[in-house]
DNA sequence: CCGGATCCGGTTAGATACTG
DNA sequence: CAGTATCTAACCGGATCCGG
């Protein structure tokens, strides 16, 4: 049932043996970013077999730092959600993405790019204050792709919540970005700018210019793109 | 050579990488404490096994966390020394640390007691500022223990270098220390206090009383200890 | 002693398929 | 939707051995 135990008394050693076994900060990083049922977290961390993914919520409850319950909406489909002990361990995540960003090669990294990922996160993290009070439709457009791959839209709702689509909504779309993923990802995670990449002509803006100014700021960015990158 | 990547952009995933492989983060708390020499670091993860060691100091080395290098003083040993990028990870790691003295339950933990563990890092974190400037000589020991284990003697110099021996050094001794390991273990993690312990004869103290009533001061205690614990 | 390398058996993780 | 089942490959722990 456990994991082999370090046997030292030592705190670091502890919350090792809690949390430095594979995939589970990588879990812990969705569940701090809001996913909390099974097949949403499948979502967030695709790579990970649903066995593994199992096991590893059957662990966190074990050690107190995700708790199981019903969904009040839809009784039939249970929910993970972080504890306090879960939710202080945001920090030390934080902690490790800054470290990440600061000191991790860039190159092996953006070998793995995953649109869908990549859209989700910046659906999370859109930042809608920029954007008008009105439904606003952006598509993504990555020629590059597959066809299941190549389009993707968020939709700003009046009431500012955001939606991502990968099949077609059919709304009027008020602004088209095309560009391939590995700059939308440099982007995204602060490596390059808007500005930067469109004047490389490797991200093509056509439509509402209001969207296209300030698109650098309604982007809201990874959470680590602050840091500043210092590896080799 | 390298692990399996969990494939994600994200910083946090490839942290993970380089950080979160069994024992990884223990053994850079001992670095980070100042361990560099392959067998010092033995000696602080005493469970680890020299093959994996070995092989998780060369991955660090790939990761540009630890740097190998000749010891001026003795050109035939090597020491593994923090990089930049390793000693950028003290945050992180104290970060784990604090999580784990908070949320970790204490009891299991306080089974895997190693009294070798425990005095070197009482050793390196004495307090030596309320120690009287001339050698002092402090003997622990521990009845419930093997002949081998039993005593211990931290000896702080005139230049406040302090020592550790597990045999008898010779010198005449200013306080004795009796007591068991988990009592001092408890004390060492700040989970009880001297005072607490001496009330309660789990901790017999002996000898010189300005070494007596300053012992609070100069145990120094664990990185951690300030950290309060709210785990059930 | 120091700094590993080698071998072997048990455990863990990955891939894929399947079920209530 | 929310997981199991099964099989194989990779990893880990423990002991032993070896060259300086």
């Amino acid at each position: 049932m456990t994991n082999a135990s370090y046997k030292q008394f030592c705190p670091v050693a502890m919350a090792a043996e809690v949390l430095c076994t594979r995939w589970t900060v990588v879990l812990l990083r969705e569940l701090i970013a809001g996913s909390s049922r099974f097949n949403e977290l499948r979502r967030g961390v695709p790579r990970m077999s649903p066995a593994l993914l199992s096991k590893r919520l059957g662990e966190l409850q074990d050690a107190g730092v995700v708790a199981r319950e019903r969904l009040a909406e839809a009784p039939e489909i249970d929910a993970y959600r972080l504890t306090q002990a879960g939710r202080d361990l945001q920090p030390v995540i934080e902690a490790i993405g800054m470290w990440g960003q600061k000191w991790v090669e860039t190159e092996p990294s953006l070998e793995n790019l995953d649109p869908e990922l990549l859209m989700w996160d910046m659906r999370r993290n859109l930042d809608t204050r920029p954007v008008p009070r009105r439904r606003c439709v952006i598509e993504f457009i990555y020629p590059e792709l597959p066809e299941a791959q190549r389009r993707w839209w968020l939709i700003v709702e009046p009431d500012r919540s955001v939606d991502l689509c990968h099949i077609d909504p059919g709304f009027d779309v008020d602004l088209y970005a095309t560009t391939d993923l590995r700059t939308m990802t440099e982007i995204w995670m602060g490596l390059r700018s808007v500005r930067d990449a469109v004047e490389r002509e490797a991200l093509l803006l056509v439509g509402a210019s209001e969207l296209m100014r300030s698109m650098q700021t309604w982007l809201g960015l990874s959470p680590f793109a602050r840091q500043e990158k210092l590896a080799r």
